[in-house]
DNA sequence: GGCGTCTGGTGCAACGATGCACCGATGCTA
DNA sequence: TAGCATCGGTGCATCGTTGCACCAGACGCC
């Protein structure tokens, strides 16, 4: 069992308690112990115990390079998607002894470089990076140098480094679902609502709907597209409701309003159906609205949300994995890009459009 | 500007550059920059510029005990409300140089208890704590070796280490001012929906309950809880909404249902109108729903959800700048406790019984 | 001119863990 | 029995930073 006191035993006392030299206990803790008789082993492990020693991160690290802690860049952990992201990869990485360093960009490019940088000062060697730049060129210093980056929810570039893992939903297959789910139920006039198409996510995304129109026959040239200024500046997560909200809004004030709308995200979509009501529609009933994450509060509104699932446990036990493996066995591994299969979950808030 | 290089230079080469000894600089880098000539001074602050010299936090750490990191254990960043505390805590971190290291304990007491031990034995030595157990003999003693505790969203309790610094909001006024808005729309049957009441801000919020009943001149031996069996078991965060809509059908069944649920969070609130919905009745017409935090969704949902709001980016704030002042001068501050204000947000989702 | 006092700066021994190079003893082969 | 592995284990320099103890020189004072 562990000591009562603890957190100041040294590998000094240890060996002492044990009748070795420090050198044999640091053997033992990494992973040399055939290089000793069991009963040695066996007297160390006892000490070790009954010390509750723990070895010193700092000087592991210090003498090593090495350290046990991974940093999560992402734009916000207040946002839900985000959040059950740092949550499951929080818990994946406790799994393996792992911690885990939050960094929250807030969707600014220059901060997201700066923790980038100051991990990398830290020693932390792996970062799973949920970045919503096209390009990871400011990163790429770091990576010539050894750092392991996992781009999260972002499939792979050909500008990318090419020890980069990438893992993603399916994008562009995940918003054809939704769009063929709503031409399926008979809708012609579908919008798609997004911020600036200035992240690969959002583009691919924008993909698989003009593919889905395409698939029923429909010219994506009339398509709708909100908001309108949306060629123009990106948006922070916060804000995504915000910016559904105003981009319904919008559309509902034209001449021939759109019977359906893909959202960009769930956040999104709830925006999106604040903003039905606001006009005094009714959600599903007047405006059936699809949206993209499948967050936990999608099945808790009114109406529960249609929506595209991505398999975050999955997907975040990937990531951990994936960047822990070339963590551990120093960088042979070739980069490689994991594409997850996005589902339809069907819901309250879609239905054929009105005769 | 800063060098291309970076993240292996040492105080060694900076001094080298600027003809002084390690020392020297170690002395500017910590605060003794009025022990040398302002010529020295800038010679020093040149090489470190040019280098793009930046600490080794390993070997620091290693030669003071301390280091700029401190811990954040939330029951789950994947609920928006400690998603939000994450957020806004890692902010105001990251604007003094500190980091976050993100522990979800899924709201198991032995998982928080090792995590904290955990984090002590890497050299964290300042924690912001929300934990759901009533006592925190657990961490005892880790405080007793100088761990610096932030109890967040739990009120000081007297058996608390005298040192601890308690966040919360005021739970007891909370409650009491969405109860008192309902009796005030008229409401005589409410009920309080929450889970077991094994929390201190759990059993806070319900005596605000019952005070605001008896402002009302309401007999609180006849206000329902529920679940009825609550209590029992406790209950984790993701699963809150399922217990308000468990809650919501079993109270629509009794013979004389409530008019007006107050719930024991946002979370929980989202879930009794869910199954005030399922019932086939229609929240604030047929039965009024008060919330508590005032997450994101609240001012998203249909109906937008009437709610009790804790100020928490000043709330976080807080939380940092305490800990980093106990942190920074070692240990001579006094234990103490903050209560903000809570303040109630009249949406929809509350409004008159019906005759 | 001897003594004390600043000023501006340096020397050095830690902090705790690591792992290479080494070592004495024993066993095996020729 | 010389020659050489193998086994079980140890000595020691090292990682980068810190801050106490110290020091040489300039200055002031009686």
């Amino acid at each position: 069992m562990r000591g009562v006191t603890m957190g100041e035993v040294t590998i000094q006392q240890v060996a002492t308690a044990a009748g070795v030299s420090p050198s044999t206990v640091s053997n033992l803790l990494n992973g040399r112990s055939h290089r000793m008789l069991p009963a040695t082993r066996q007297r160390i492990e006892a000490a070790i115990d009954t010390l509750g020693y723990r070895p010193n991160r700092a000087a592991r690290q210090l003498r090593t390079g090495r350290n046990q802690t991974i940093g999560l860049v992402v734009p916000s952990v207040g946002n839900p998607f985000w959040g059950a992201l740092a949550r499951h990869l929080e818990s994946a990485a406790l799994a393996e002894g792992y911690h885990v360093l939050l960094c929250n960009s807030e969707r600014d490019p220059r901060r997201e470089r700066e923790y980038i940088e100051e991990l990398w000062a830290d020693g932390v060697h792996g970062v799973v990076l949920c970045s919503s730049l096209p390009s990871l060129e400011h990163v790429m210093p770091l990576v010539e140098r050894g750092l392991q980056l996992v781009a999260f929810d972002r499939t792979a570039q050909a500008g990318d480094p090419t020890s980069l893992v990438s893992i993603s939903v399916d994008n562009a297959i995940g918003s054809e679902l939704a769009t063929r789910h709503l031409t399926d139920l008979g809708h012609r006039r579908i919008a798609f609502v997004s911020g600036a198409l200035a992240s690969i996510n959002r583009k691919e995304r924008h993909r698989g709907f003009v593919a889905g129109l395409e698939a029923a026959g429909l010219d994506p040239a009339t398509a709708l597209l909100a908001p309108s200024g949306s060629g123009g500046e990106a948006f922070g997560d916060v804000e995504a409701s915000e910016l559904g909200r105003a981009a319904a809004a919008e559309l509902l004030a034209l001449d021939e309003p759109p019977t359906a709308i893909v959202a960009i995200n769930d956040m999104c979509a709830l925006g999106v159906c604040r903003g039905i009501r606001d006009g005094g529609l009714e959600v599903a009933r007047d405006v059936s609205v699809v949206g993209f994450d499948d967050i936990v509060l999608a099945d808790l509104y009114a109406p529960t949300l249609t929506t595209v699932r991505q398999p975050m446990p999955d997907m975040a036990g990937a990531a951990f994995s994936l960047l822990r493996a070339r963590l551990e066995d120093s960088g042979s591994a070739p980069g490689q890009s994991l594409l997850f299969r996005p589902e339809l979950v069907v819901r309250e808030s879609t239905a054929a459009p009105r005769s």
